[in-house]
DNA sequence: TTTTCTGCTGGAACCGGTTCCAGTAACAGC
DNA sequence: GCTGTTACTGGAACCGGTTCCAGCAGAAAA
């Protein structure tokens, strides 16, 4: 292919010429530029890379670790993240994490340990000490979204106020018997969402005086995980909550298929709250507490920029690094949620 | 860093003796070879990808090109790319190409045209003629899902084929009264997609002596595209259909929510049956025709690694090249059909 | 014994850019 | 007039690998 050899050589010029045109980097005249410019238009020069980012360590491309792609919230992230990036003119390259694995242990040690990103972005995973050492040791920028993770900027939203919040609507509503359905705990693999808004929820319900027993139901984190749950949550009458705060919205639009199925009016007879906003939530008529994935991916980005222009100052980089981006939700009310109809006992 | 000039000085030998004994090629004796290892594990080298596709032209990188990344098909092809990629030692960067803009020329010119990439796949992206010319020009294997593209070994299903199954399925169980839900085949971003299934059903109705009169209703292709229509399809009694083939999983489930909130039984009253093997498919009953995204994710990073393998003999590709490989639906009957309960007229 | 082959190694060129440094010309200030 | 600065350009080194080529043993073939 033409390099740019072959266009100083069209355009009269030396190489270290050419390469001060194209890149806009030095002292070059217009007249020469222009021709330079018009010699690499006229034999379809396209710069290396990789050359490129031999020599300066910059390779312009970013790297992102996910342990879902399908799953609503981050893909949302991706989709906002690639945009982001191209935007500004990065590569994505993407490792999609599943849980402790040999894949996983070879994306650390051979794929992440090569120099080739600039900066990495890790969404959503729960990452070992070993791990974050290994990352650190890169020497690049590193962000996170929905972290926390050690000594890195984190973008987030605050999971114990969120679930507490949503906790919160439906005792204002006057609910007694209210359930949390939600991802288990003890399942590392979604970060500490699963425990941090259990414990939100069991804070709220404390300090509202409620006892705390036998009112969590863990599930799949999906809609199908939902339903299941809500099918036997709610297939005793006598059993029965007046109110569930599930812990997505997908497992909330689970638990309303299945109050659905077994004839149960929402929110006459149930209401439900989840936290997302997900594109389904309307359809569904779900109260919801909207995070904004999206713009969690745009700020992730942006936090990365910002790092990667500052000059390489380890000292300064330490002693600001490790700090926390937290988001706030909103509170969207449909009519899956009202007051108690039929208060029992 | 270190780099292998340090590895071979530990060693005491030369970069090149090192460089072989590294990468395995050429000749180097058992005792040096370990010699090597040894000093590079010691001063815990790792080479730089850069340096080595400088030289060699391989980079160890796939370019991916996905409309979408949060529906289903998609997501679920892009994870199947991806771990079968990462297997095989290859780096995915991901575009996410929405419809025609600037971004998108961006990625073609600017992003595509270095020389990054090994291969690239492309996803169900409706390509212009232009955009393929393009992409051809790299010079660089092509592979696509959901196609066919122009001269372009392609992995995807018929859907023709499937839209016509679909169809049969509801014709053969006595249905008179069939519509069609499905994407606007006017919206060109879903690739021929749409227009595909549109016609098998039409081409399924005409074989069967049915009028294809206002049968086909355009919709969204997503859940609340499906529950939309269906709510208006379905809500005129005189004029409802005792069945609906829904061009998705998702839109079929939209259809059956609609359905639900409308009060008709289903499949007493309506039949309703989808395209894909959606994961939502089982917790709503729903009849399908899975389509197996993964495997075609699979199928086509195998077919990437073939043409990669092959020796680049252009006149050998030039004939070889433009194959589609078709993939199998297969029928899963749930309970969202049957033969129609209370035929009308 | 001489020649050929095989296995192994090192030196050097090379991939395609960027950047440092030296050098020149023009122009300002003294 | 001389010196200092500024704008611009070219030569060469360099990034970190791979690969070609030559050289040199020792073993096998003639």
């Amino acid at each position: 292919m033409s390099a740019i050899a072959d266009v100083a050589r069209l355009a009269g010029v030396a190489k270290a010429t050419a390469s001060r045109a194209l890149s806009g980097r030095g002292y070059v005249s217009e007249a020469t530029r222009l021709r330079v410019v018009a010699a690499a238009r006229e034999i379809g020069y396209v710069a290396s890379p990789n050359a490129a980012s031999l020599v300066t360590g910059r390779t312009k491309n970013v790297g992102v670790i996910i342990p879902f792609i399908s799953r609503w919230f981050f893909s949302e992230v991706l989709e906002s993240l690639e945009q982001a990036l191209l935007a500004e003119g990065y590569d994505m390259t993407l490792y999609n994490l599943p849980a402790a694995s040999a894949e996983r242990d070879s994306v650390f040690e051979y794929f992440l340990a090569r120099k080739r990103f600039d900066g990495v972005i890790s969404v959503g995973v729960a990452l070992s000490e070993a791990e974050v050492d290994r990352l650190h040791r890169l020497g690049r920028p590193l962000i996170g979204i929905g972290g926390p993770i050690r000594d890195v900027h984190t973008i987030a939203i605050d999971d114990v106020a969120t679930a507490r919040l949503a906790t919160e609507h439906l005792l204002g509503l006057g609910h007694v018997d209210v359930v949390h359905v939600g991802g288990d705990p003890i399942d590392e693999m979604d970060f500490r969402v699963h425990s941090q808004r259990l414990s939100g929820f069991y804070s709220a319900m404390r300090d509202a005086g409620r006892s705390t027993d036998r009112c969590f139901y863990p599930c799949e984190f999906s809609m199908p995980g939902g339903y299941e749950v809500g099918l036997s949550v709610l297939g005793d009458p006598r059993t029965r909550p007046t109110a569930i705060f599930a812990a997505s919205d997908e497992i909330a639009i689970g638990v309303i298929v299945a109050a659905r199925e077994l004839g149960i009016q929402v929110p006459a007879e149930l209401s439900v709250i989840g936290i997302d906003g997900h594109p389904y939530a309307d359809m569904f008529r779900l109260t919801t507490l909207e995070q904004h994935p999206r713009r969690q991916g745009r700020l992730a980005v942006s936090a990365l920029l910002t790092e990667l222009a500052r000059p390489t100052d380890a000292d300064a980089r330490l002693e600001e690094d490790g700090y926390l981006t937290v988001l706030p939700t909103n509170l969207v009310i449909r009519s899956s949620t009202s007051g108690p109809h039929r208060p029992r006992s």
